[in-house]
DNA sequence: AGCAAACATTTTATGTTTAAAATATCGGTT
DNA sequence: AACCGATATTTTAAACATAAAATGTTTGCT
């Protein structure tokens, strides 16, 4: 017997059960709304201007800091395994979009950062992806906005405790 | 200059420029959040199952639908392309903790269903999972749980539309 | 019947991601 | 100086993920 109304959209949500605790149900929420906006910016940044997302966030992370950064900070900022930042920094060096440079007194860090070619790149990319962002966010009120990223904030400190 | 108090996780988040959109912002922190969950329930399902959370995903799907799902159904719902369930659900195959059968007047598709011994397997992990789950998500109240809902499914709508 | 378009899945190539092992450096102790 | 534990990165192997091409099936249209 199916319902001739307005259709729940099939995704991870999908999966709850009647007897399912409200965290399962938030848990998915959650996961579907950050999923729908990386395929989104995903297919955006591919589509307009042919780079993977990974590789933007890597350079989005230096833009914010002329000084660079190291292997290691990448890493914690985007939140990846460091091996992984490896493999993404490694290809964006050969493109010329980042260097690697030894820091003086400390032999085992690389210092990274965008080259001049790479600010120019992402300063291009940056504009597009914020409005992109906009589209998919822009709808809330202000203060629908501020409960959302203080429920947010909330249960980032939990996790973080959780985790430890 | 330093400021000696709290200090603030770094994660995504510590990419937002003074000048950035409140809805770059929420965009971080939304990813951040499911991050930081994501990575502990991968940790979790390893330590405590051996299993990896995609390998759960799919069977967390079939666990709701006695009568099975499609290859493209699952896709659909795992929200991943249908490459990547292709591989996922031969593995799971090969360790006898799901059935793909032929449906009769289809002979394009096929039934997965979990078997015996995926059901019991899977029995035994949705009980820890959703404990996990609550103690990263249960510390809100109801009101903030209602409310935080509804913003995320006004998300998830709108999200949808631009897509369209 | 014949045919084209849509559908369901798999295969292929490429890239991302993790965990763990390997390499090399640093700092402090003896 | 020799050693040891912690740190920073890279390498490796296995799994995951996407997009696109390939294969085979179904459906609707003429």
């Amino acid at each position: 017997m199916e319902s001739i109304g307005v259709q729940e959209p099939i995704d991870h949500e999908s999966r709850v059960e009647q007897g399912d605790h409200k965290a399962v149900r938030l848990w998915l929420r959650l996961l579907t709304c950050t999923n729908l906006i990386e395929r989104h910016l995903r297919g955006q940044l591919r589509s307009e201007f042919d780079i993977t997302l990974p590789r933007f966030d890597l350079m989005a992370q230096l833009a914010r800091e002329s000084e660079g950064l190291t292997m290691g900070d990448l890493s914690q900022r985007m939140m990846v395994s460091g091996g992984n930042v490896s493999g993404i920094a490694a290809q964006l060096e050969s493109e010329g979009l980042i260097s690697r440079e030894p820091v003086q007194g400390n032999r085992r860090a690389f210092c990274v950062t965008l080259t001049r070619a790479g600010q120019a790149r992402f300063a291009e990319m940056a504009e597009a992806h914020e409005a992109w962002v906009a589209e998919c966010l822009g709808g809330l009120s202000d203060s629908e906005y501020d409960r959302i990223m203080r429920a947010l904030r909330q249960i980032k400190l939990r996790v973080g405790e959780v985790e430890r």
